[in-house]
DNA sequence: TCGGTATGAATGAAGG
DNA sequence: CCTTCATTCATACCGA
C-alpha cells in the first residue's frame, strides 16, 4: 500500500529538489485521493488510540507509586498530558521547582549569557538533577526573564519620571527598593 | 497490511507492557522503575507530536478539497481559535487569518520552496484575497515555519534516540516514525 | 468562586 | 539560516 512507499518517494523528491535541476517533478499540486485520505484518517485514529492507551498505562503505573519522590512540588509530572489530538487546548506546561528557579535566577543575575546552545545544554543538564526540564524550557525561561527584567526597569524609570514631573517628593529609593526586592534571588545573594 | 492491524498490534504490545521483562503479568500491574516511567513519558510525547503532525496533514489535504469540513474524531482541533484578533486591532503585527494559515500550511507541507521573490509574490497575491498581507509577512512566515518544523523534528528524533539508547524498543513502526519526523515527507502524486 | 497577576509558551518580525 | 525581541495567548496561582 501506498504509505510505506512514501519514504522512498520522499527521498527521491528531496534529491531532485536539492539538485535544483529546475525540473519540477510532477508534484505541482498533489492531491490526495479519497483512499489516501481514508488511510490518513485511520492513521490518526490509530495513533489517537495508542496515545490514549499510553496515557492510561502511565496513569495506572504512576498511580500506584508514590511519585512524589524527588520533588513533590513538581506538578509537571502530572499524567494529565492527554493532549495530543484530544484537547490541544489543555496543554501542560513546565513548572520549575524552587531549586531550579534559584539556579536560574543566580545564573541570570550573574549575567550568564545564553547565546550558545552549548550553554543551554549545560544549564539544562544541571537543572535536570533537580527535576524534569528540557532545553526549550531553559531557553524560554531566559527569554521571558529578560523581558520581565526589561519591563520592570521601564516601569521603574516611568515612576521616577513621573515623580520628577509632578514634583512630588515620593522617595525614589523606596520604589527602587521595591523593584529590587521583587527581583527574585537578588536579595538572597550574600 | 493495514493500519487497523497495526493498531491491534499496538494494543497487544501496550497491554503486555515492557518487552524487557519478558514476564507477562496480565492484570497484575508490576511496579515500573523510574526509568521505565521516563520512557513511557517520552513515548507519549513522541506520539503526541506525531498525532499533531498527522492532524495537520489531514487538515491541509482535506482543506484542499472540502475546505470547511473538518469532522474528525475530536472537534476540539478547530473552533474557538477564532479570536477575531486579525480583524480588529490597531495591531502592528500581522495576524494571519485562519484561511491564510491554512493556505500557507498547505504550501509548506507540499514542500513549496520560497527562495524566489516571484514565488513569494504569487503566494502573497493569493493570500491577499483572504486578508491583508505583505510579501515580508509571507517571507517571514516561511522562515519561522521552517524553524518550527526543524525544532519539532529534532525533538521527536531526540526522544526516539533516547529510547533506542536505553535498549528499550518503543517504536511501533520505525519507518513511519522516520517518515513522520519530516513533515515534508507527505508528497503525493496525484 | 471569581478576578487579577505571574509566567510558560507560541510566533511575527528584525538583525546579522 | 540563526538568534533575539516584542507581543500575545493560556494557564496556574492567589487573595478576597
Amino acid at each position: 500500500m501506498g504509505w510505506l512507499e512514501m519514504d522512498e518517494r520522499e527521498k527521491i523528491n528531496s534529491n531532485n529538489g536539492d539538485g535544483g535541476g529546475g525540473v519540477n517533478v510532477g508534484l505541482v499540486y498533489p492531491v490526495m485521493t479519497e483512499e489516501q485520505i481514508q488511510i490518513l484518517r485511520h492513521q490518526i485514529v490509530a495513533y489517537t488510540i495508542i496515545c490514549e492507551q499510553l496515557v492510561q498505562m502511565y496513569k495506572s503505573f504512576t498511580a500506584q507509586q508514590h511519585f512524589f519522590e524527588m520533588e513533590l512540588i513538581n506538578p509537571s509530572c502530572d499524567p494529565s498530558m492527554a493532549l495530543g489530538a484530544h484537547k490541544i487546548s489543555s496543554r501542560q506546561r513546565w513548572a520549575p521547582t524552587p531549586t531550579q528557579i534559584q539556579i536560574l535566577e543566580n545564573l541570570f543575575i550573574q549575567g550568564s549569557v545564553t547565546r550558545t546552545k552549548q550553554k543551554i545544554k549545560e544549564i539544562t543538564n544541571e537543572l535536570a538533577q533537580h527535576g524534569p526540564v528540557t532545553e526549550s524550557n531553559v531557553y524560554n525561561w531566559f527569554q521571558n526573564r529578560r523581558a520581565k527584567s526589561k519591563k520592570r526597569s521601564a516601569q521603574l524609570q516611568k515612576y521616577i519620571n513621573e515623580d520628577k514631573n509632578t514634583q512630588k517628593e515620593i522617595n525614589p529609593n523606596e520604589r527602587i527598593l521595591n523593584f529590587l526586592s521583587s527581583e527574585r534571588g537578588l536579595i538572597l545573594q550574600a
